[in-house]
RNA sequence: CGGGAUGUAGCGUAGCCCGGUAUCGCGCCACAUUUGGGAUGUGGAGGCCGCAGGUUCGAAUCCUGCCAUCCCGACCA
């Protein structure tokens, strides 16, 4: 491993890219596009899915699975759906290899598909295409379902979890008997994941909806979370859409109401993937390396002994057995890092740059003295304490971590939401003060564009609970009724 | 798909203009000394110089073609 990271102020990008290679998330694939996430990257992943998975369940979702190819077919069914994804759908077109007969092996014409499959892009389509035979009646209704799964956009531009081919998300898919219901359940959806990130990830959110043109292909309403990153551009960590009953006339699925009375169903998706990973990196890291929030890192506590000789380590080791007991049983992950073949410094380097939150390093001075010391990674302080007491005040310090990065993130997101109502101002802060802007807009889309085309600002989200007030839109000048958040955006 | 750049050991590189069988650092292996912030010494292993042609007695180096990757745009969770 070779020393340190570029400073992120120095390139922001770069210093996020050996982040995640160094830290052991994550690395390139021999596939354009496609990374393969470490296990260490991984385990972070799962602490996600664990969570939220209990999430919804309570909720009251379950969970299914559904196929990776869909027929081609059922992508020409919804229209503005298809005009969202075709341009990056990766199709399947045969089933065989062969040997040409000079030892190369090639795609055997012969085997070609009758009808050619799709590589999930989303799964609405063979989501709805399965719900039509599940439903009949308002007693079918709601389905409450999500899925585990893989899939895969073909993106011209690339980065490691904020933007690959393929990637791993969860999607919910429900189907209710009104409008009300799933409008209902899209919000519902919407508030679990702000909850998710602002309590799990320590990442804090806006709530709000997207605009028409930055909707979901297929959607009546997207619902969004933004954060915004360290650089000051926004991420959009999670969606939930209200479909309306586009998917249900797509696919004909109806039910009878207890009037008898046929209707189409009201349909809903949301889903958040792998680039949580990527705001997660984003939002609390520093030069040294990752800041992780304690309620998501793999090692919660790593224990560094120094030592010179072997019974030294023995004596450290029964103590650190102590107290991995006491941490254990209140349910902190701890790791002893007893290897003889680094040395301290390397470990310590090691573990700022993977985020560890706390440190504990306890040498024969400690072990005569009974004291440990005890480093912060998110404040990188260090002091010395008892080894009396040391589980309790650990817990302790785990939880006022959490608390100390998102205080962090939140002071540094207030911070950079800039009210603005001058064009030329919009366009000079977007430069030199990158953050959210709020600022009024006249609603059209040619404005929104406009704006885009000649900023690279877009919409990130109309905040839900927006405050209304009268104003002038910041490009034309028409009048608006609330302000909106403009960002550069990943 | 346009514009730019780069492919040499696991990683980062020198050599290329001016052809003669590859440099240095990190990492790796062995041994010894070390261990409170990324150890030191000694010895060692590791290369189809992106791929395919061509020129030449001889190509990492010159020529042609191809491929791949990265950056910047258009598209996007």
């Amino acid at each position: 491993m070779s020393k340190g990271i570029i400073s992120k102020d120095e390139d922001y990008s770069q210093w996020f890219n050996e982040l995640v290679i160094k830290a052991d998330l994550a690395e390139y694939s021999p596939v354009r596009g496609c990374m393969i996430i470490k296990p260490y990257g991984y385990s972070i992943w799962e602490k996600m899915q664990t969570v939220l998975d209990k999430m919804f369940k309570d909720t009251g979702h379950s969970n299914a699975y559904f196929p990776l190819f869909i027929p081609k077919s059922f992508f020409s069914k919804e229209a503005s759906h298809v005009d969202g994804f075709a341009k990056e759908c990766a199709v399947v077109t045969h089933y065989r290899l062969k040997n040409d007969g000079e030892g190369n092996i090639i795609v055997d014409e012969e085997a070609k598909l009758e009808e050619e499959l799709i590589v999930r892009p989303t799964s609405e389509t063979i989501i709805w295409n399965t719900y039509k035979g599940w439903i009949q009646s308002y007693r079918d209704l709601p389905i409450l379902v999500n899925q585990w799964a893989n899939v895969v956009r073909w993106e011209m531009r690339t980065r490691l979890f904020l933007r690959t081919s393929e990637f791993l998300w969860q999607e919910g898919h429900t189907a209710h008997a009104t409008s009300e219901e799933a409008i209902a359940e899209a919000e519902q959806m919407l508030e679990v994941y702000a909850d998710f990130v602002e309590n799990w990830l320590a990442v804090p959110v806006v709530k709000g909806r997207k605009t028409p043109s930055e909707r979901f292909a297929g959607a009546l309403d997207t619902y969004c979370i933004e954060a915004l990153m360290q650089d000051g551009k926004a991420l959009q960590a999670g969606t939930s859409h209200f479909l309306g009953q586009n998917f249900a006339k797509a696919f004909d699925v109806k039910f009878s109401d207890k009037e008898n009375k046929q209707d189409y169903v009201w349909a809903t998706s949301w889903g958040v993937s792998t680039r949580l990973m990527g705001a997660l990196i984003m939002s609390h890291s520093d030069d040294a390396g990752l800041v992780l929030p304690p309620k998501l890192a793999p090692i919660q506590v790593v224990v560094v002994p120094i030592y010179k000789h072997q019974e030294e380590l023995d004596n450290i080791r029964n103590y650190v057995n102590s107290l991995s007991a006491e941490l254990k049983a209140k349910g902190i992950s701890i790791k002893f890092d007893d290897r003889d073949t680094q040395r301290p410094g390397f470990k310590f380097a090691e573990y700022e740059l993977k985020g560890v939150p706390l440190r504990v390093a306890i040498g024969s001075r400690d072990m005569q003295n009974g004291t440990v010391e005890l480093a912060r990674r998110d404040t990188k302080t260090k002091e010395t304490t008892t080894q009396e007491g040391l589980a309790a005040k650990i817990e302790g310090l785990l939880e006022e971590i959490q608390q100390n990065i998102f205080d962090k993130a939140f002071k540094f997101r207030e911070e950079n939401i800039t009210k603005v109502d001058d064009y030329e101002e919009f366009k000079r802060l977007l430069d030199e003060k990158p953050g959210f802007i709020a600022a009024h807009w006249d609603g059209t889309p040619e404005t929104e564009q406009r704006i885009k085309d000649e900023t690279k600002a877009t919409i990130r989200c109309i905040p839900l609970n927006n405050p209304q007030e009268e104003g002038k839109c910041i490009l034309t000048g028409r009048p608006s009724k609330e302000r909106v958040l403009f960002a550069r955006a990943y």
